[in-house]
DNA sequence: AAAAAAAGTTAGCCGATCCTAATCGAGCTC
DNA sequence: GAGCTCGATTAGGATCGGCTAACTTTTTTT
């Protein structure tokens, strides 16, 4: 035996998958929802093991039904795998948001330590902790946690900030970043989750934003991981935007 | 690589252990107290593998200066493995106290959760328990908690249950069993931890004991495990906290 | 469309940890 | 003190998940 880790004990589906196989199955469902999807190289980045790894261990996920895939393309969750990386997720968010509210963490000192627990906690540590925050549904990078039954609200109506035309306002509602540094940078500039903002000017390498006051510049490297929650005020049309970049998100569950 | 779990990251001496050597070392650290101390088959019992990788594990651990042994003799720890061991120790106990008493785990159910997660825990996470709940020295099953600087208090002053003769009387203050049944019983008797009791008579098969009015017999091999206050004379006024006794005691490996 | 670049895969290997089966050693019995 | 028994060790193997190097396929460039 290797590392099967058994946080899980006699739950749902994750019962007996490895934290690596459970940070494979996380990261494959992130990145489905992207531009490129899954795609072997992205992986090997965000799990931090070289492409032939990914290779070998996709292999054996889609032996054990948790993935699908053609040689030389994307992978994609089954409904199964699918089921698992949701539940990881679940556990990161609350633990994220577990962290910072309870235990006191800084913002951007969750991330890490989430990372390591998400795949070791049990059951009962999900619903005690649930129940403790009285079901959160954000954690503290606003992103969505999703809900017990596995069900994860999509922000449709959140735009990158870096596609926002000049005038544009709105309330800044998720970070998607996990870089320290960048995160970091985030807080010097107090864009948390709601602040809100307006965008003074658009330029090649970045957008100069207004907010409280002052005028700055906020890189493009780090506007595009700024969602909006775009007010409908100057010129721009109710949220109902949707395809903005690619297929409906995968989860009909 | 494997498993080698950073939970603890940049700290202490227990960087870059795996999960497993963790564990060895804390079950090493745990049965050297005891009388046969930390053998190859103890160990095997406690960590739940076989013997022959006992031996494997402890050759792999003498390598890297953790313990030391003579083949055929029980196992030591090293300074520095016992600095390890004590470790997790603490994040054991400080773990079982905070799921007890902030997320509200049952007595029973704190052993199994903080074996996964005592591993996993940084240094920041272990500090911010400690903080919540105000540097508790005792986890819910009366087993000291090592302090922030690795001392570890003894309880030489207790004396288990089994071997008290008749008429004795005193406090419960620890439970020294792990196994799920055996926590139950100890529930369903009332012999939690704080419980003052006398000794009614001694049998061959258990204690027949004197607890809130009534009388029941405590089979042996759970009254091995209950670790007794017992008072100094008869009419003594039942101490509420424990031992006024006792101070820290570097352990002496 | 051919060549170059990039991405993905295969093959072979390594180390960690576990296992079973067989052998060895220590300590007690007679 | 010769056995015998039980605990400990060795030998040999399996699995997991990582790696490098070499090769194949896809994509991009010219």
């Amino acid at each position: 035996m290797n590392d099967a880790v058994e946080g899980d004990g006699p739950h749902k589906g994750s019962a007996s998958l490895s934290s690596s196989q459970q940070d494979y199955l996380k990261q494959i469902f992130l990145l489905n929802d992207t531009a490129r999807g899954a795609t072997t190289q992205l992986l090997a980045e965000r799990i931090g093991v070289r492409p032939a790894s990914v290779t070998g261990m996709l292999k054996r996920l889609a032996e054990e039904g948790l993935v699908e895939r053609a040689p030389y393309r994307a992978v994609h969750l089954t409904e199964t795998g699918r089921r698992i990386a949701v539940e990881i997720v679940r556990h990161h968010r609350l633990l994220e948001a577990f962290l910072s509210q309870t235990l006191g963490y800084r913002w951007d000192e969750v991330h890490e330590e989430a990372e390591a627990l998400e795949h070791v906690i049990s059951e009962r540590f999900e619903q005690k902790v649930a129940e403790l925050l009285a079901d959160p549904d954000r954690d503290p990078h606003g992103d969505p946690i999703p809900t017990r039954e596995l069900a994860l609200e999509e922000d449709q109506h959140l735009r990158t900030l870096a596609l926002l035309p000049k005038g544009s306002r709105g309330t800044i509602r998720r970070v998607t970043l996990q870089d320290q540094d960048a995160l970091n940078l985030v807080e010097r500039l107090d864009l948390l989750p709601g602040r809100t903002i307006e965008v003074a000017g658009t330029h090649p390498d970045g957008i100069s934003l207004l907010a409280a006051g002052s005028r700055f510049l906020v890189p493009a490297l780090l506007a595009a991981h700024l969602l909006v929650d775009v007010a409908p005020h100057p010129s721009s049309a109710p949220p109902k935007k949707r395809e903005g970049a690619g297929r409906p998100v995968a989860h009909e569950q």
